[in-house]
RNA sequence: GCCCGGAUGGUGGAAUGGUAGACACGCAGGACUUAAAAUCCUGUGACCAUUACGGUUGUGCGGGUUCAAGUCCCGCUCCGGGUACCA
């Protein structure tokens, strides 16, 4: 019989959705329950790319197996479907993003249904449906309804919160929303005049453009929405231990927050009556902080300045204002900076060093002021060079080279390891650490500065607010009203959702303001006493609604809660989840705290929400460039003898691998790889190209590869022939066996490329034998049938069965046919592998050791020497080492 | 700069410290066919022999540990990702 994929994937997937094989169980008892879950897509108008299938295929194989090992299996699907290419769309052609998100979002499920993948599609949800974001817009009031107790290092409701005696009544708002974990604010927030829109820190790119539209954006001071993340760093960062995850991506998790632990030290201004705090993390190297440095934004620059130097300070400050970020991170860029005029007194030895003012101090990093220890710290070393600042030495470095040392002692280089003070002790204050390590030293000045009420040890974070507000039409309205009295009030839950408005004009203000402002009978409300309000017209970004969507699946439909309560203890966390790198910080980050707060309010049972986290790579496709450097369609090249020629002119041309774009006329579309070999074969290829976690190269003659085998395998199982009832032979028998163990171990840890490898070996095996039983021949077509599902439906059907076997179980192996009575000893020289010799398995080293001495091939190696050494290693090798 | 990851045939890739190159693609030869496609069979790291059931060499480079290293350790090179004046 010829496989014809088509009317065997057609026919079953109809079967699945006529007889919804694959609705999540009701029944909350089983207590083996897997949540396997993709990181929805935002359904673009291009339709899928074959990079989607890779994690979807990998989930629905995982997905498939669990059901048949027994567990209840939560495998849902939906869409994140607000964002700005519907709201351009619609600025364009006047199209209501709903519709076209619509339409985008029916050409995905189609194309995912096409691919055979076991989505329970009741479980569907969309972020843009105001069933889904009215409580999108509960978490954004519960967020707002929240302080963080620093104490118990726990989210708390902020009733509880708890307010200091004698703050008057104006202040106490302003008191309690100081401590709201979603706050409303002036921010100096990146600005994209393209797209007429604030952007997080995050999206915009390392060489100052914003990552979804390519133009570079600049600083704009406005009022914005902020959520106070870094009150979480210490529990998100505790919490990523215990994760299941890559740990590439932990390391990147870690970074971002970016804990550092250090001290505040409190420097006296000459001639002030003010105190300027610094950060360090080398508290130890307070004997050689020559200077200070202040940010051009510090608050007390004004103060500290003297007029003799105010003219050059303010205009120091004019300049760097005007730069951008990227021009003052620019590491490759000078140091730049001017002095106030005024000195400070260092604490350790009341030695009078002058404050500086200089940009390569942040101000929104510790306290926008820094000791500067240029003997220890490449920056202060650079800037103290060029303004030619003392440089003093405090630590005998613990180099070998005697001219490098000298050079750091006479202050001439930078040393930034370890080494034992010198220079450090003043009989005036009492201190003295000299000859101590660098541990001992920090530990002891925290200790001193600490004891004298000059400092105290601190930890920072890197990890700043979230930049919460968008001013786009196509994304939550925040369920909030700004009075005119200047009360802001959040809307009650039960007047939730509050859907948007139909607009005429989707275009943005070029002020910063949203396209809501654009509708006034939306905007402006009156409440009851007749006071005016107008609704906040910023909408949330899209991680708002990717950051609690996991949740949501457990109890899509509900009306009347977010989810129910025992359906959530049952369903979380998450036991995998498969997505893309390209989120390994933000999405999954936001996520974490959402979820953070959420189990803090008692809303959620579990502390983290995806306990297994798996990136699989990208895949890149080859393209073809003249020398010139344009490219060229892959249909427009010819391959002769590894070389590559375009059809039209002859030229050769270079064969790169990059990312599918456009541009580089390299995109594979999975419809016409489904058309031509089948969604099994598109499936099994993206599965069998390598690790499901690297970057690999599309290839279509490696589709063409898995075909083959498919065709194969269904050509011989369904031929009548070939399978007979009876007695399994046992070769044949040891093979399943050794393929069902195989095959089972690596979907657990999702090695699918050597599983299928491993169903490669056994049809060839079969093959070659030429007949298997109808117990083998359904063992094998269940073990395929997670890889590819439809071919192995229509073969379980043939073999006889007439039931879907989605919920067969899952083939046990038996050891006692994996055993073997006798092992073919790979017999070695010095190493070096000469010849094999079969043994039986039974044998003691000694045997072993006489018969291969025995053995005629042996003598060869060994020749008139005496062997110094044999190593046995049991059903391994013989190695047998001669000296001389 | 810092943090991660990687480098294995013509290609994608296999290998709990134990026979490197499984499986697949490609290529070559053969069968079937009037022919092609499809399918099936055989061979296929390189080099040297080809009288062999032969030998040498080989996992980015240089050292080391070990009876034994693609795998572990030290020092590099190149490539990819993240991050960046974070005190």
């Amino acid at each position: 019989m010829d496989y014809n994929f088509h009317e065997i994937e057609k026919k079953w997937q109809k079967y699945w959705e006529d007889n919804n094989t694959f609705k999540t169980p009701e029944d909350l008892t089983n207590p083996r329950k897997c949540y396997i879950l993709d990181m929805f897509p935002y359904p673009s108008g291009a339709g899928l790319h074959v990079g989607h299938p890779e994690g979807y295929t990998a989930t629905d194989i995982f997905s498939r197996y669990k059901r048949m090992k027994g567990f209840n299996v939560l495998h849902p699907m939906g869409w994140d479907a607000f964002g700005l290419p519907a709201e351009q769309y619609a600025i364009q052609t006047g199209t209501h993003p709903s519709i076209t998100t619509r339409n985008n979002c029916d050409t995905f499920r189609r194309q995912i249904k096409e691919l055979g993948l076991s989505y329970d599609w009741e479980k569907e949800i969309n972020t843009t449906d105001p069933k889904y974001f009215k409580w999108t817009q509960w978490i954004f009031i519960r967020l707002y309804n929240t302080w963080f107790d620093d104490k118990l290092q726990k989210g708390r409701p902020i009733s509880e919160l708890i307010i200091p005696n004698g703050i008057k009544k104006k202040e106490k708002v302003k008191y309690i929303n100081s401590r709201r974990l979603a706050y409303y604010d002036n921010a100096s927030v990146w600005w994209c005049p393209h797209c007429c829109t604030v952007c997080a820190n995050e999206e915009v790119l390392n060489d100052g453009s914003h990552e979804k539209c390519g133009n570079r954006v600049e600083k704009r001071n406005l009022k914005q929405w902020m959520l106070r993340i870094p009150l979480y760093a210490e529990r998100l960062l505790k919490g990523i231990d215990k994760l299941d995850w890559p740990e590439g991506i932990k390391d990147m998790q870690r970074n971002w927050i970016g804990r550092s632990t250090g001290a505040e030290v409190d420097f006296r201004i000459e001639g002030l009556n003010i105190n300027l705090t610094v950060f360090t993390t080398r508290p130890d190297t307070l004997f050689g902080a020559t200077y200070m440095v202040i940010a051009p934004e510090h608050p007390l620059i004004g103060s500290i300045t003297t007029d003799e130097y105010k003219n050059s300070v303010n205009n120091y400050i004019k300049a760097t204002s005007l730069k951008s970020d990227l021009d003052r991170t620019d590491l490759a860029k000078e140091k730049t900076g001017v002095f106030t005029g005024r000195y400070a007194i260092n604490p350790v030895n009341r030695k009078q060093i002058p404050i500086w003012v200089a940009d390569y101090v942040l101000t929104g990093y510790g306290t926008g002021a820094i000791m500067a220890v240029p003997a220890h710290d490449t920056r202060d070393f650079e800037f103290a060079q060029k303004f030619n600042l003392p440089i003093v030495c405090i630590q005998d470095p613990d180099v070998a080279d005697p001219d490098q040392k000298k050079r750091i002692l006479e202050g001439n280089e930078c040393w930034t390891e370890d080494g034992k003070y010198i220079n450090s002790s003043d009989k005036t204050t009492g201190i003295d650490i000299n000859g101590l390590n660098k541990a001992a030293g920090v530990a002891q000045i925290t200790r001193w500065l600490e004891s004298k009420n000059l400092g105290t040890s601190k930890v920072n974070y890197k990890i700043r607010d979230w930049l919460f507000s968008r001013q786009r039409y196509w994304g939550e309205p925040f369920p909030v009203i700004h009075w005119e009295d200047g009360e802001v009030t959040v809307m009650n839950d039960d007047d939730l959702p509050l859907e948007l408005p139909e607009l005429e004009n989707y275009l943005p203000g070029e002020s910063g303001e949203s396209p809501l402002s654009n509708s006034d009978e939306w905007l402006n409300i009156t409440d009851k006493t007749g006071r005016k309000g107008r609704r906040e017209t910023n909408t949330m970004p899209q991680w708002a609604g990717s950051c609690w969507y996991y949740l949501r699946f457990i109890d899509p439909k509900n009306d009347k809660l977010i989810f129910d309560k025992e359906k959530e203890k049952y369903w979380m966390p998450v036991d995998l989840y498969i997505g893309g790198a390209e989120h390994a910080v933000l999405h999954l980050l936001y996520s974490r705290f959402w979820h953070k707060v959420l189990f803090d309010l008692g809303i959620v049972s579990t502390d983290e929400p995806y306990q297994r986290l798996f990136n699989q790579g990208m895949i890149l496709a080859f393209a073809y460039e003249t020398e010139s450097g344009s490219r060229v369609s892959g249909e427009l090249v010819d391959e002769r003898e590894g070389k590559y020629f375009q059809k039209e002119t002859g030229a050769e041309l270079k064969q790169i691998v990059a990312k599918m774009s456009k541009s580089l006329k390299n995109v594979v579309n999975p419809d016409d790889v489904t058309s031509k070999y089948g969604a099994d074969s598109l499936r099994l290829y993206e599965m069998f190209m390598g690790p499901l976690d690297v970057t690999k190269p599309w290839d279509e003659k490696g589709v063409k590869g898995v075909f083959g085998f498919l065709g194969r395998a269904f050509r011989f199982l369904s031929n009548p022939e070939n399978v007979f009832v009876g007695e399994e032979d046992a070769e044949i028998l040891k093979g399943l066996h050794q393929t069902i163990k195989k095959v089972g171990w690596d979907i657990e840890n999702l090695h699918f490329n050597t599983a299928i490898s491993a169903m490669m070996i056994f049809l060839n095996l079969s093959t070659k034998k030429g007949k298997i039983t109808t117990d083998t021949a359904c063992t094998f077509t269940q073990i395929l049938s997670p890889f590819a599902p439809h071919i192995a439906e229509e073969l379980w059907q043939i073999l006889g069965n007439n039931k879907t076997l989605a919920y067969e179980p899952w083939p046990d192996f038996n050891e006692e046919y994996l055993k073997e009575d006798s092992f073919n000893y790979p017999v070695s020289f010095n190493g070096k592998m000469r010849f094999n010799i079969e043994l039986p398995v039974s044998l003691t080293k000694e045997e072993i050791i006489k018969i291969v001495l025995a053995d005629e091939r042996s003598q060869k190696w060994i020749g008139a020497a005496i062997p110094s050494n044999i190593i046995v290693v049991p059903n391994r090798i013989v190695n047998i080492v001669i000296k001389g």
